[in-house]
Order: structure tokens, then C-alpha cells, then sequence
DNA sequence: GTTCTTGCCGAAACCGGTTTCGGGAACCAA
DNA sequence: TTGGTTCCCGAAACCGGTTTCGGCAAGAAC
């Protein structure tokens, strides 16, 4: 069964092949071989093409902390998780991180994992990660609206990638599902299904992506020619508790929405409770739909009509971006965002012909 | 309101003391202070005194990847997610990781994490971590029966802790908390209860909790003078499908069981759904007990019974456990367990009266 | 046929630590 | 006084890389 577990010990420290190897083997000095990996220009293409081959031959890979000690970078991406938000980043969290891994270690890069409970701490621990060259740069997860971090780092010069995007955007890389695009089509679909007093509620609005997917909701209620119900729209929900609350006190309006969008879908399986609540049957009686992808939704009653995000391509494709930037980059050429993929599950359905006016 | 962002920049490659400051600073030599601080039994007690006071005014730390280079240790744990588990880590996974960081950082250690998709993929990456010194040990969350991790890492004389116990203990140092405690004690709950009909749906079996839980349920029963009724028992249950599926199976049996105890929380929530497709209410139809203590438990309707599990501290004694088997402790000295904490809250109340005899 | 470039590589210093080796000073006994 | 220990510490090599510097040889310019 077990693949022959002696690979692990015999390779340990045994086996490595070093920069000196690799010059004894090719008759050149451990300097020649150096400069000729790292593509210096006084090294002839010919001696270059040797190296390279040589080292593809020998599975060759510089020991990271030998470099790092000269040249400061050791091949590593960081990233910071806050707790302090309230525990939101929790379903996502596995499928983040195992992207980010991927991504990270098809280049050859590891990545270090730390938390912080309060600001004064983060930052703490970003200068200890970065004096101790134990992180090159920083993935930073759920951007903010006035993010201190991007402030720090840009100010210092240290190569960063959000998760997010930034509104003063200078010296910014990232990667971002437009949630925007994933509000606005969720408009567009409701109305087309017949439905004109649709209620937003949005996520947390110390996020950037709060004001993003608010003005998708605007336009989208724009484009498909709904007037805007200030009374509707209710920002900062983030758990199914908040969820519950203000599903009930939409639904408890005079003139209640026949369909409610929510930015995330913990929320709206919150709305789903003050609907059961009420007897109404969410799908016919009251449309739902939702952003993100988690998997309750899929499994709720009726299953949840989403636009779901791929946390792990995300974390896959921060890491490249990152070392890209750590690369040299500039950070205006590292911007990505792609489209959230819509699900039409169950929870949405034709308007009811007349409510109760 | 950010504190001053230049501190990032200042401290970052200028201010760092290295331990030639340290020596030019008190007159002696690298080497000395070197010996000095690593508690060479060559340096007199008056010279260490010195260094190791100077070393704590100019808060010297030495820098890992430059004695990584010479002794092979870096300072850093390693933790590799498996995936392939259905996905069953994720609820727990941030408090996890933030306990475990907290726990490395207290000492200096920082943590590298990884992911792996399947044991092959498993096997490349914990070596290419340990030949690239990005792990001087590992912490292997959730111990399996048959661990493929811990016969490698014996083997191979690698410093790791299991989260988890293990019946081959041989080597194995762990952090556990005592789940097959909980289902004795729950058995007893109920059974003082006046619950005579109890069910117990088990864990995934491939994992050594497993075992223990299902042995702490049968000593229940006996301690609590009922017998074991074995159609009463099921194993292998992890999410909230699963519970609903087994739960209906339970409760159309003939002679239902009035109270069913569950190795994890979500399966419970599954068992919820249940109950109430049969109009049975949880607490006076049927009383649930479980294990883990997730957060969407404390909001069901009823609030869940349940153990709860602290996985913030159990990362933080997982790290301390492994930073101290790397500086050479044995094993067997390294071995904790705690108990869970009962939360006595709505899903659970006595027996009824009469079911249906 | 010199001299001046240019291309290419080796020698050696360096990074920040650890570890081996050897020897000076102090102490002891003879 | 001499010789042998013991207690300390400095000198230097080493770890696996990077980077500066200098020089040799071939080719170009004169």
C-alpha cells in the first residue's frame, strides 16, 4: 500500500545537489554557474545553455535560505489572516488556501501563514515576517475600503496583491470577481422574470466590495428600468442572523420586494428563515438570490440561486501575481477580475401575479 | 489614525543587529557570542551573562535562514491540508490556524503551509518542505487509523504531533481532546434524562476518533445500565446530508430511539432536518446530542446540545508540542489531552412520556 | 606588430551565522 | 622552576549561495 517509505528519509538531507556540484560536474566555478542561472550578461549563451540543462539533468533548485541571506528574498509568499471580521472568511478559507499553495508552489515558492488579532499587532507581525525575510511580499485577503495595509506597504515599498480592489488605486495589484456585474445581472434576471420591488442586502460596507456590488444593484435596477426603493436596500449584513433580522423587516413592509438580493449567501439563508417564518415559500412567494457560492446554499430548501465565486483559482491566481510583482512587475499590469459563474438553483421563480397589492 | 506607516519601511533591512554588532559591541568575537548564546559549555558564565543581556537590550534576534544554512533548522512548522477529507476541516480551519501561528510566534517559529491533493502529491510535498528547510516538523491534523504520515515520518525520524492519538504510538507525541469522554457523558445526560432508546451516529471511521467516540458511546450505555441495541448505531456519517439521511432511517424504525447522539455537530443539524420532516420536535420529540460545538449550532432552532471543541488552543498546544519535540524532547512526553466543554442548551430534555411504546 | 576593446570566466570577498581547532593564561602539583 | 591541566576565548574554516573585481585571450583598430 504505502509507497516506499524510505523516500522520505534517504533524500533527506543526503541528497541535495549544490551549486558546487554542479561546477565540478561542468568544470566551471560555483561563481560562473551562479551568474549563468541568473541570466548575467557576461556569461556566454553557450556556458548559459550548459548550466540550465545541467540543472534540469540534476533537478537542481538553489537552497532558498542560502540566497536569501545575501539577497534579502527566500522565495516566500505571506499572508496575514484577521480575525477580528467577524469570522466571515471561514467557508472559503480551505479552498483560499489550497489555492494559494498550488499557485505558489508551482514557482517554486512556499507560503507562511500568520494571524493577527488587532491592528497594532498586524502590524507587528508584518515587520517581523519581513525583517526576518520570512515572507518576499503579502497576499492581502478582503480588501477594505481605507485599508491600512495598502497604505503601509505602498508607502514601504513592499510588493503586495489584494484580494479586491482599491479605489485610490496607486501601486495596487489584484485579483477580483466582479460581484458588481454578478449584482447587476441578478437585477436584470429578477426583472425578467417579472419582478419590480426587489430589496438589496449588502455585505459589510468596511469592504470594498460592498460599494462595488451596491452600485451593480443601482444599475442594474436602472437598466432594467425599476425605480430605486431607498427602503429596500440595507447595508451590513454578514451572518444569517443578520440575514433573518432584515429579511423580517423587509418582508413585514407595507409594500414587501416580491424578490431580495443579497451579497452573500449566508445572508441569504437567513432571508430564508424569516420567510418560513412568515409561510411564505421562497422560490414562488419570494425570490431570492444570492454571491458566493458556499456550499449550504447548495443544499438548502430550495437550493440557492447564486453567482458563485472559485475561492481556489483566486488564491491560485494571487499567488502568481504576486510573485510576479515580487519579480519586479509593475503593479499596473497585475490586475485581474474575472466573473462570478451564475447558478440557477431553486429560490428564484416568476413573480407572484399579485401579492396582496 | 495609522500609527506612523514609516515604521514598516525604517525597520526593514537597515536596523537589523546582526550578531557582528553584537560581538564589536562587547569587545568579543562572532564565534564567542555565538557559543555564548547557544550555551556552549566552553564560555565562562560571566561572558554568557553579558551576551545574553546585550543580546535582550538590542533585542538581537539571529537571523533563521543564516544558521539554517549550517545546521539545517529554520525555525518554522510545517502544516499540509489534505483536501481530499470531504471537506470536513473547513469550519474549523481559521480558529485552527490562528491558534497554531499564535502558538509558533510566542516562540519565535513562524508556519508554512502546504496542500496536497492525494498521497502521492502528499508524500512530494512534505519532502520537497523538509529538503527545501521550510519545516523543521509537521503537524498533522487529524490522525487516521492507518496513517500513512506517521509510518513516513517514523521512519524517517522526522519531528511531527499528531492532532489526534494514535493506537501504534510508537514516536508519536499529540494533542487530542477527549471525545470518547463526551459520548460517555452524553450517554449518561440522556440517560439520566430517562432516555432508555439512544442512537449514536458515528464520525468517518478512517479516522482514529472514530473509534474512540463509538468506544466512549458503548461505555456509556453500559455505565448508564442499558443495552446496546447495534441497529442503533451507524458509523461514517460527516455532513449535514448525511445526518438526514440516517437520522430518517432511525427515526422510522419501529422502536425509534427517542435520543440520538452524534460524533459531529453537522451531522446533528442533518438530524434536525429529520425530526422536523416528521413533525418531531427536537428537545420533547427527540433530544440530540453532539460534538464539536460549530457556530451555526449555537443558531439552530433549537440551539444544539453539544461538546465543544476549542481548536484555537489545540493549535497553539500543537505548536509548542512540536517546537519542543524539535529541540529534542521524546515523544512520549509530549502527549495532552482535554476534555471538551458541555454546552447544555435547547436540543436536548426528557425522555417522552410514551412514544408509541 | 602594437594597442585597445570586448567577451568570457576564475578568484576571492561577502552574507550572517555555526563549529572545529588551537593556543594563551591561570591554576595546580611536583 | 617546570610540566601538565583546565578554563576560556580567538582564529579560521565552513555552509551554499551571490557579487565584485580583475585578468586572459581573441578580435578589432591603428
Amino acid at each position: 500500500m504505502a509507497p516506499n517509505t524510505a523516500s522520505l528519509s534517504n533524500d533527506r538531507a543526503a541528497m541535495r545537489v549544490t551549486i558546487g556540484d554542479m561546477a565540478a560536474a561542468l568544470g566551471l566555478t560555483k561563481s560562473t554557474v551562479s551568474r549563468a542561472l541568473n541570466g548575467y550578461p557576461d556569461i556566454s549563451a553557450n556556458t548559459k545553455l550548459r548550466v540550465k540543462r545541467m540543472a534540469e539533468d540534476l533537478n537542481y533548485m538553489p537552497l532558498s535560505h542560502a540566497q536569501a541571506i545575501k539577497t534579502g528574498r527566500t522565495r516566500s509568499l505571506g499572508l496575514v489572516l484577521q480575525l477580528s471580521d467577524h469570522d466571515a472568511q471561514r467557508p472559503f478559507l480551505a479552498e483560499f488556501l489550497a489555492g494559494v499553495s498550488a499557485g505558489a508552489s508551482t514557482e517554486g515558492y512556499t507560503l507562511t501563514v500568520a494571524s493577527a488579532d488587532n491592528d497594532i499587532h498586524l502590524i507587528d507581525t508584518f515587520r517581523n515576517l519581513l525583517r526576518d525575510g520570512k515572507a518576499d511580499g503579502f497576499i492581502l485577503p478582503r480588501a477594505m475600503v481605507d485599508d491600512l495595509r495598502v497604505s503601509m506597504f505602498r508607502d514601504a515599498d513592499v510588493p503586495f496583491v489584494l484580494y479586491g480592489r482599491q479605489d485610490n488605486d496607486t501601486g495596487c495589484a489584484w485579483f477580483d470577481v466582479r460581484g458588481e456585474d454578478a449584482m447587476h445581472d441578478a437585477v436584470r434576471h429578477l426583472a425578467d422574470l417579472g419582478h419590480s420591488r426587489i430589496g438589496f442586502i449588502n455585505g459589510g460596507t468596511i469592504y470594498n466590495y460592498a460599494g462595488l456590488r451596491r452600485d451593480g444593484f443601482v444599475r442594474g435596477m436602472a437598466a432594467s428600468g425599476l425605480n430605486f426603493a431607498p427602503e429596500l436596500v440595507i447595508e451590513d449584513a454578514m451572518t444569517p442572523e443578520d440575514g433573518a433580522r432584515i429579511g423580517a423587516r423587509l418582508l413585514d413592509l407595507p409594500n414587501r420586494p416580491t424578490a431580495i438580493v443579497c451579497a452573500v449567501d449566508r445572508v441569504a439563508l437567513g432571508v430564508y428563515k424569516a420567510a418560513e417564518e412568515r409561510d411564505m415559500k421562497v422560490g414562488t412567494d419570494l425570490s431570492v438570490v444570492a454571491y458566493d457560492g458556499i456550499h449550504e446554499g447548495a443544499h438548502a430548501q430550495p437550493p440557492l440561486t447564486t453567482y458563485s465565486v472559485d475561492n481556489r483559482q483566486a488564491g491560485a491566481r494571487l499567488a502568481t501575481l504576486l510573485i510576479r510583482r515580487i519579480g519586479g512587475e509593475p503593479p499596473e499590469a497585475l490586475r485581474e477580475t474575472v466573473a462570478a459563474t451564475f447558478l440557477e438553483r431553486g429560490s428564484t421563480g416568476p413573480a407572484p401575479q399579485s401579492a396582496h397589492t
